[in-house]
DNA sequence: TTGTACGCGTTATCAG
DNA sequence: CTGATAACGCGTACAA
């Protein structure tokens, strides 16, 4: 059995109270019993109790992250493993723990968050994505759970805690990057349109190719969840089956991209010089694609980073107004387009 | 206040230890009184404290899991997140939830561990990686706590409980491949020499050249940690300041190759038809490289998977000997060698 | 088959 | 400044 309060407080000659005080540090005690104290915990190796504390306390320091089901292809993305950066660094800092969801299914996510929330096991929630009609989303909604969104509610946008880039914009942009390289066949291939940034991405896309004049055609938006099926199809369509081609393309993730470019080359398209293609995220590997990709730079880190910081803020004050925040986003040129 | 285990044996009419038994299930009590509490525990919405039970089990049903520092480069290798999708498969089988460790430094991860672990707040730990004179695996081991490494250990291995795949083999048949092929300059750039997968690669690597008499060269041989600078430098100096550069090249990682590809399309050196490369991990990204990239697969799901196997028999069954697994590998042959 | 009583390790309230 | 005591929510011997 572990060394406990009680046994240290028996050795020191005080009350367990007292040895609780000295843990915390209060400025009740005396400077010398202190110091007893903490010299009779550090010879017995005392650490305190995590559960016990967590259950008088009502609180564990500790925040759950939801992943996307472990079965869908996006989890080997490596945005994630850059968010849990983000969020590891903050929460770090913070002193809050981070506790994973499991589950393979939609369905055993959404079980797995009831029993943590339930469960009492952690103080707040962030999710790491934002599709429409989230059932998780919901039921935190309902319970009044401490949560944040990495991405952009589907709804209920001004209630809730999210942190996002301005997907849109950021769209409007690189679309106009393209235009300006004088492209008017520009054609857009997204992921999962469920997903809130797929269809910001779009947005954004049509609102340029509007401002500019351009009409919208239908057969130049392709959705395609996966890396390297998404990047045949996508391109089989857009180049094989139409008379007019386009000739640039935006990718709404990095991943897709390289799928895409491993396509192109099969066959024998050149980027740029045949086609010009620019993505999203900016991950590490970008730079290494054979063209290194045009992308646009999120600030995968800081979309965590934040995520902690306002979920933790309004885990304290349950009652201010949510705290939201605007990660910036910077379009990075590299060989991709031209 | 959440419903409590009190609130629904005072509805249901019974003494919150029956309501107890009813959660664990025990064949104790009647059917009869079974319904009537489940009953009452659905309309109330009742959940577990999960703390309380920890602290009375004295168990918690979760797994530590303890990733090399955030700061590190290696932390965005989409290795992690694949083991971690086996890790977070089984545990969810096991009904065991995952506990991540933060931290930035060494230290902090350290001293997130000794929590962890003195804090009771895990049942038992996977170490993520393996490398030489860990202070981390030091202490579990000195404190004589469950736990399981991915990779090998450096020292006590026989007394460890460990899940690798049989790295030098796999190097091994690697360089017979290229041997095979008609290399005899071949240059192995491995990552981080205190990792023992760096050095299981490396004796592999030696082995081979040594079993078909071709001498082992130093110059052949190049650490570099970072896929990028790694890449560059490490192709800087085979091939531009030797006058017998290498023919052929064995990496250690997917993502360092990924980087000495960019870096040789730089210098216009064709592979596979001036040099090829050959690397380990076979992650997702290697068939959308230009060539397609030939890699060992080494199951980086199944590794997670079966660390948590054995994680939990050592976790259910102190005293029996300590659960091993060595993973299949697989050379993959794509294009980027001949 | 069910109820009683106690303990798990802490913190917090109230005395002193 | 410190001690005694009552929670926190649950599991389990022991009793009935």
């Amino acid at each position: 059995m572990a060394v406990t309060i009680k046994d240290v407080a028996k050795i020191a000659k005080v009350n367990p109270s007292t040895v609780s005080r000295v843990i915390a540090d209060s400025p009740l005690i005396s400077v010398k019993t202190k110091k007893v104290v903490r010299e009779v915990m550090n010879q017995l190796g005392y650490h305190p109790n995590i559960n016990a504390r967590n259950l008088v306390n009502q609180r564990t320091q500790s925040i759950g992250i939801v992943m996307p089901s472990s079965t869908e292809k996006a989890f080997q993305n490596p945005f994630f493993a850059e968010v849990i950066r983000g969020i590891s660094s903050s929460a770090h800092n913070k002193k809050y723990s981070l506790f994973l969801s499991t589950g393979e299914t939609e369905e055993e996510i959404y079980d797995g968050v009831i029993q943590m929330v339930q469960g009492k096991r952690v103080d707040g929630i962030i999710l790491l994505y934002s599709r429409i009609n989230d059932q998780i989303m919901e039921y935190l909604i309902k319970q009044n759970f401490p949560f944040a969104v990495i991405g952009k509610p589907d709804k209920n946008a001004d209630s809730i805690c999210y942190i996002d880039n301005d997907n849109i914009q950021a769209s409007f942009e690189v679309t106009n990057y393209l235009i300006e390289l004088g492209h008017e066949r520009i054609a857009f291939i997204g992921g999962n349109p469920d997903l809130m940034v797929t269809t910001d991405r779009l947005n954004g896309y049509k609102h340029a190719l509007t401002a500019s004049g351009i009409p919208i055609s239908k057969e130049y938006i392709v959705h395609d969840e996966y890396a390297k099926e998404g990047g045949q199809e996508a391109v089989n369509v857009l180049l094989s089956a139409l008379n007019q081609p386009p000739t640039a393309l935006i990718v709404a993730d990095d991943l897709m991209a390289f799928g895409v470019l491993s396509t192109l080359h099969e066959k024998k398209i050149r980027v740029p010089e045949d086609i010009s293609i620019i993505s999203f995220n900016n991950l590490m590997l970008t730079e290494f694609s054979r063209p290194p990709l045009s992308s646009v730079d999120i600030n995968i880190f800081q979309l965590g980073f934040e995520a902690v910081n306002c979920l933790i803020a309004s885990v304290q004050h349950p009652k201010k107004e949510v705290k939201r925040f605007i990660v910036k986003h910077q379009l990075i040129k590299r060989d991709s387009c031209q």
